[in-house]
This record gives structure tokens, C-alpha cells and sequence, in this order.
DNA sequence: CTTGACCTTAAAGTCGACTTTAAGGTTTAT
DNA sequence: ATAAACCTTAAAGTCGACTTTAAGGTCAAG
């Protein structure tokens, strides 16, 4: 019913990104023309717009494919994306965390950093953050 | 007065990692012995450490090539540092959040999907997020 | 009959920071 | 003399989700 750049104005995907997934498994069976043109249906555009959603979510397309799959074979695959969506969730509040220590961190280091004046460290106290203890673990190291 | 194996005890990194960094040339010019090894020196070492700590801290090789090329040409580096610090601050609030919206978008999908029973949407509700509004423009787009 | 707008595939390129592999040279100990 | 433990380079592989390129087939309009 559709061809591929129909497709595109439906999805807003790039026909390129369309043929990838239909490459990599994500489409299942998609019919062809006699020519050869790929001829998408209701339900291939649902699977795509389903696709962008999942992609937007977070979804990995080894996952998405995973659902797609399950959803093929009768099988509900609400109980799987529930745990993918909690397992989401930790990651994301674990990331969260990272990166407020990281902000922290930089945060103190130009803190301290420009109460210094003038250039110190060996290479940069901005990163060095001017410690000096392992000075002699070097020196000793090396002779 | 180092061999390779050296500067990878002292510093934790992979002998294969100094020499990619040679090779992007972050660490300037390394003396060799007569077999063509490389012979590191307490600059050498101490670029490395400079390297790992930056590379800890988010800064890209190319940032740090940067402040190493500054620095050896008799330029403080610590004024691009400090903006790049700043400049990675900003970057790491922008993605707190990013990422707290999409905890909570990922939350709230949850908590409205669980209210349902059983399985509905067309692949996934907890993924369509229950929404029918999109079903009338596909049909019209299909025929 | 040719131009332009479609469509196809396979393969390579992209991003960054490595790691791995292949093929080989050096040094030290046994 | 040979094995072990170093060292070297260039090139390819890795991760994921694409995008781009090259080379070519199809089809309708002018």
C-alpha cells in the first residue's frame, strides 16, 4: 500500500534508517513489489512509529526487536518492557548520581583552583588540583 | 631512563594506551634508545598522570593535547581549562536534567501502564503509552 | 529517449578512545 | 640455541545506531 518514502512522511524516519531496521530484523517478513520495492502496510507502520518511540524511550534495538518478536509470536510483552522501564529507571538514577559527583568535583576543583594566583601545577593545578603527595612515589619510581 | 612497562606500573595504564596517546601526539617528542624503544623521562610521567587525571574529569584528548601543546610552548593553560571546567559544568546540569525528565517520563509511563490490566495497544501500551489520537492521521495517510 | 524521481543492495564511513592482531626486532637467562 | 619477556609498527576491530557511497534497476513524464 505504501512505498518507503511514504513511509518516511508518516514516521518522520529517514528511508535509510527504515531499511536498516528492516535489515537488522526489527520489521519481520515486509512485502515486495514485483519490482522489488518494499510495500509497507498498517502494520509496519505501527511497528515503526513504535520503533521511534521505544528509540526515544531509552529502548536499545536489540530490545525493541525483542518485543517486536514476543509481540509476533502471541506472546504479551508488557512484563518484559515493565523490567526493561524499572531497569531504565535504576540506570538513569544511577547515572544521575555519577554525574552530580563529577559536577561536585569540578565545581571544587575550580573552586580551589582560583584562589591560587598565577599559573601552578606541572602541567595545570586546574586538573593537577594541586596536590603534591604523589611527588615522591614518582621520584622514587623512576631511579 | 623508563621502558614502556615501566610507565605503565607507575601509571596504571595499558602500554598499548601510552602508545596510542604517542601516537596523537600528546606526549610530544619521546626520546628512543638505540633500539628504537621508547625512554621515558619524569616529564613524560608526569604527562601521563596529567593525561589520566584530565581524562577522569571529562576532558577529551584532543582538549588535552591542546593544554600540553599550550603549556610546552611557555603558554599557562590554566584560563582554557577554566572555561572548559565551566563549560563542562554546564554540559553535566543540562544532562541532570535531561535525564531527570526522563526518569519521570519513564515513571510516569509505568505508573499509568500498571493501572491497566492485562495487555493493550497495538504492540506495547507501556510504550504507546495508551494513546489512540494518532490512529485517525494513519489512516488517512494510508489510503 | 532521456531526465528525474523513485527504488534496490552491499559495503564503507562516522563518532572517540581505545584494544587487538599480525608480523617482526631485541635482550636476557638457561 | 632457544625460549621468555620485552619492544616496535601498521592496520583492523570494538561499541551502537545510524549515514553515506557506489553501482545499478524501475517507471512516468515530456
Amino acid at each position: 500500500m505504501l512505498l518507503i518514502k511514504d513511509v518516511c512522511r508518516i514516521t518522520g524516519l529517514n528511508s535509510s534508517t527504515i531499511r536498516y531496521y528492516d535489515s537488522k530484523g526489527l520489521l519481520g517478513e515486509v512485502e515486495r513489489s514485483d519490482n522489488n520495492y518494499r510495500v509497507f502496510g498498517k502494520k509496519d507502520v505501527e511497528k515503526l512509529l513504535f520503533i521511534k518511540k521505544a528509540r526515544d524511550l531509552g529502548f536499545e534495538l536489540e530490545e525493541i526487536k525483542k518485543v517486536l518478536i514476543l509481540k509476533e509470536s502471541g506472546v504479551p510483552p508488557c512484563s518484559y518492557v515493565s523490567r526493561k522501564i524499572q531497569e531504565k529507571i535504576a540506570l538513569i538514577k544511577k547515572e544521575i548520581i555519577r554525574l552530580e559527583k563529577e559536577r561536585k568535583k569540578l565545581e571544587d576543583l575550580l573552586q580551589e583552583a582560583q584562589k591560587v594566583t598565577g599559573c601552578r601545577g606541572k602541567i595545570c593545578h586546574y586538573i593537577e588540583g594541586l596536590e603534591e603527595e604523589q611527588e615522591l612515589e614518582l621520584e622514587n619510581a623512576i631511579k
